[in-house]
DNA sequence: GATGAATGAGAGTTCATTCAT
DNA sequence: GATGAATGAACTCTCATTCAT
């Protein structure tokens, strides 16, 4: 059932309509609040402070619960790590759907319709900072590189290679280049990224025009 | 005295030159090179396992000193480790010389002669793994950060800006892109040591290729 | 009022026959049934991983109930385990009362026909499982050993030596030996259930084989 | 390399008489001592309060340790455990070597010079503790059980029947009883030890007088 | 009565750092 | 300088017990 991730948080947040079955004890309402309080915290700290540096008792005292109470949600430090980053990975899905092009459109306008906006919002919303923390602690964690991979990455670059596809056949690119390696056009992405969360915060580069420029030169503008 | 970092890394080799006056105790020469082959281990367990997940037992164990020894040395394990990255990053330098460019030569032809090759060495020798563990500890010490940004990026956003002007003086480039955003020419670099180190070892990009790639691109090739 | 053992545990299995008042919440039936359900699971628990090892989350989980509801009718853990055991040694108890002795018969007969039989069941029910407990735990609960040694061990030796008494008289037996130790007739017996339940589960004696052994050599057979 | 245990002792204490390479860091002396110190300490947690309630604390504490050091000694308090036990289980060991009977003496008053002495010296060195602790523990603990068969129980009982053996051929014994079953001799002690150390330590079985009683019966006295 | 989420004290374990030798 | 035993703070995780519903 492929849920999206809004129509999930929805289901959270809103009780089903059927007749509701007042059961003892805490309410699944409060549950859900719970649970999401932890992940929250967790998310915060873990960017703060790396995994490592995260200790059960700072998410605890962050999402105003006791210690105890987050191994019932999680069993264990690293699941919550994984939980928390694989639930806002689904948010950092970046989306260029190329049946969205309007007829007519040239691939470049489209992309500069679409795609420039989604990268121009990266930094905006958390995605960069998730990217920042698969890069940071992957290694440790297969998983979550596998996920972000699979998630992000790979639909990504398979969206920007049948564009190349269609824009050689419209003439818009006069060589392959891209066809074969469509990290070429989003390569100034990841570069800002790390420039700007990693090695440079104090003088971040603009991901957004450095984008575009990519994009001119691609379409040899 | 601002030694240079190739001064600095020749003190580690060469011991003095200056008669040595024997006191009690370990000679220099043995001093120093206990002290390399702590660096040595230190760096391969960092690599290996991180800052958080390496032990100064392990360290150690693998240098073939006792754990106590490292102390006389680093006086914290935060020390250590900004140490062996900071000794590392001197060799993580990229050359691109304007000074050494033929004359006649153009800069494109210059930079293919030079800069290519040095970024095709980057993942035969380690500095693909230095960058990669800036990276990832750089949010927990600024100082590297610092110290790399000043070492490695600053210089090479530097050069590449004066070939820059060169090349548009020369004709050779169209517009000012690359000398107003310099990382235009070596985001692909970054960008794939970040696909190569962290999220996609199975396939792996050629950073060289895509590099030249690039430069084909902004010489509008 | 001091209930005899058999009382209680009958009171246990048989509701009141008294008229019921209806009164709010579940009756006493389901109340009575309940505890009951927990006291199982619990001696299970107990049984299968001794005190320390057993969580009330699994008596709970075993018993079909939340794990607050035990504390309604226990108000702690060793509350419970004191009570589950102690219900138990009422089972445990060995019977061989001199007054069922037929006139006539020898005091060894007797004991053939009664105390051999009682022994020989003893793996079959679970009285060798709570003497381990007994054995296992009882250091850690005064309690139980001493209802353990007044409602078993004590009636037992009384009720021996009070055979051996007989057995003098009739010239069953040569000597005082069993009327000073009536230990003597049992070592075995418990000898056994260590040997069983302890330190040779694969390969366990025949308690009720030992034990008639032990009867032939007692009457000199 | 079959050292005895008093070797092992012996060789702990005294240093080697070849001329002592002075190491740095701590002696072996020290670090043997303070071993030492951690397993007498812990010997005595283990019997006063079992496993479960002694904590690797209270055991430090009473060493005069730092927690941390157990953990340089033994891998978990598992493994403290069971080295504690283990070590004195050889202790435990009893002794009635049939070689050692002198020509002419019969197997029952060597036994009443050998193993009676034995059996009555049971319980003022810690032998009964150690049995009443892999009683109570052993089921947590297969290993160590294991350990105790093979090192006290099987031996002693292997002893005991060549002895019945020896008894038979000579006429001493009437019939196979204790050549079958050689658990009828020694019932009493385990029975002894039971009473004594969990059941009824207010009044407690004189073990030896127990036992020699059996050895009356055996022998048809 | 019944539920199970929530609490929080405390356990085992790790490891950077110190220090007697 | 060199050793590695010793320290102790801090961490993850467990679980008896409580309490709002």
């Amino acid at each position: 059932m492929p849920k999206t991730p809004q129509a999930a948080a929805a289901a959270r947040i809103a009780p089903s309509r059927k007749p509701v079955i007042r059961r003892r004890g805490a309410s699944p309402e409060k549950t859900a609040h719970t649970r999401q309080s932890i992940v929250d915290a967790a998310l915060a700290e873990f960017l703060e402070s790396g995994f490592a540096n995260t200790t059960i008792e700072s998410v605890a005292k962050r999402a105003g619960v006791a210690k105890g109470l987050i191994y019932r949600y999680f069993p264990a430090k690293e699941a919550l790590f994984s939980a928390v980053v694989q639930q806002e990975i689904v948010n950092a899905h970046i989306d260029v759907d190329d049946a969205k092009r309007a007829p007519g459109e040239t691939v470049e306008a489209f992309l500069r319709r679409t795609l420039v906006v989604s990268i121009r919002a990266i930094e905006k919303k958390s995605r960069a900072d998730i990217a920042r923390m698969v890069i940071s602690e992957g290694s440790h964690f297969p998983a979550i590189t596998d996920i972000y991979r699979r998630d992000v990455i790979d639909p990504l670059l398979q969206k920007i290679k049948s564009l190349a596809i269609a824009a050689r056949k419209s003439g818009e690119l006069k060589d392959d280049r891209l066809v074969k390696n469509p990290y070429l056009l989003v390569a100034p992405v990841w570069a800002g990224i790390v420039i700007n969360k990693f090695l440079d915060r104090a003088h971040p580069v603009d991901i957004g025009e450095l984008f575009e420029m990519q994009l001119d030169l691609v379409f040899g503008k």
